[in-house]
DNA sequence: TGACATTGGTGCCGAATTGTTACTAATTCG
DNA sequence: CGAATTAGTAACAATTCGGCACCAATGTCA
């Protein structure tokens, strides 16, 4: 009744995502000489005891230099796909950092989205379902707010948005939405941001109030 | 630059989900004897190149008799709570099978998601994410319809919603939103369930029109 | 200094969507 | 037959949404 249990290897790739200059971006690291694809994910095998969130946690910081503020979980893959440290099972998490102007070593470097170099398919595999995934999760979870320091201006949160969901918004109809949510609340700050009139900085602040009961949604299927 | 790989021991926990008189059940084995806890999750180690669904098919089909109509990983966990095998990492995946009135084996048994007995505590957390996942996606996937068989009617449909979403549901306006949304079609057959009209039965068939951009929601959140 | 461009922010209205009540339809039971 | 029960729809009120127009505050540049 108690199988003989199989040991596996097992892997943890990161797919660190940020606003980056008018687009999302994520972190690669250059592979080492030899490596079949010039660019990988950060990834590394979780250390004994270690929680599979504190793995990639620790694997953002070695890159990126601070911890980024959210991770999500997008799923574990088993295909035969090849890996680049050949583990059989991958863990993919998505990692959800405000844009850092930081310098990064000669090790790491940003690319858009939608212009990535070669990867190992099980990462480009990995890449492409954190992409879904942070799409099909932003109206449920606050992931917006995660890609944005900590006080920002609507046009900041709306382009985010914009980001996220790949087409434009509607400027009124977004900020009716968002002041009947209470999700964020005003600071007493503004930003000149050289041309054009001051914006309101605002921060992340759910108030309990808790959404009313919809009806069901049938338009929202994405298979 | 590649680490040398520490082998896990993993294990595929399976959560099957089922509408069973009234309210949502799933499918428990009972534990061999000297075990902690009576009954566990239905769970084995993947074989080989067997990718991880395919694993959670095969546990499924062994505890069930038939393939459950649908799978969806509920994420890996490496926590350090108890596993009944004493794994390092699980990946709990929630199947969903339509009600089945096949009889099971006397080693598995249907208990309703509000009265579980005591579970090893991985398998408790297994099955609380199968549950938020599954209410989670509920308006994003198709998952209700899975816990249909083939053809059902309009009130059956209903009656699933109202068990994955813990509520009451308008019934004018839940067919006009189904109705909106090109998901079904109507069948000539029709049901007579003893008292009352007879009902249209339908069965899931998508028409590829993809529902139009609403505006952002803010009031989903679920934490 | 005063137009003008640029970005932030709001009011309002018609259209679409949603929640609700009430009604009609078809069947079983007695 | 009429009451009870379940299926299905019409119609209306309330709410929400998208779009347009407008006002506000700043920098730019002649």
């Amino acid at each position: 009744m108690k199988p003989a249990v199989r040991r596996t290897t097992l892997a943890v790739d990161v797919v660190i995502l940020s606003p980056r200059s008018d687009a999302l971006a994520i972190l690669l690291v250059r592979s080492p000489t030899g490596a079949r694809e010039r660019w990988s994910l950060p990834w590394d095998t979780p250390q004994t005891g270690e929680g599979l969130e504190d793995a990639a946690a620790r694997i953002s910081r070695q890159v990126l230099g601070t911890t980024p503020t959210f991770f999500e979980q997008v799923g574990a893959l088993s295909d035969g796909r090849r890996h680049p440290g050949d583990a059989e099972v991958s863990v993919g998490i998505a990692a959800l950092s405000p844009a850092v102007d930081s310098a990064l070593g000669t090790d790491a470097e940003w690319f858009p989205l939608s212009g990535l170099p070669a990867l190992a398919p099980r990462h480009r595999t990995v890449v492409d379902r954190a992409a879904a995934v942070v799409r099909q999760r932003v109206d449920q979870s606050p992931l917006a707010f995660r890609l944005l320091p900590p006080t920002f201006t609507l046009s900041d949160l709306q382009a985010v948005y914009e980001l996220l969901l790949d087409r434009r918004l509607h400027k009124a109809s977004f900020r009716r939405a968002l002041q009947a949510s209470y999700l964020v609340e005003p600071t007493d700050e503004w930003r000149s941001e050289g041309r054009g009139r001051p914006a309101q900085l605002f921060r992340y602040a759910p108030k309990k109030r808790r959404g009313l009961r919809r009806g069901v949604r049938f338009d929202l299927f994405t298979d």
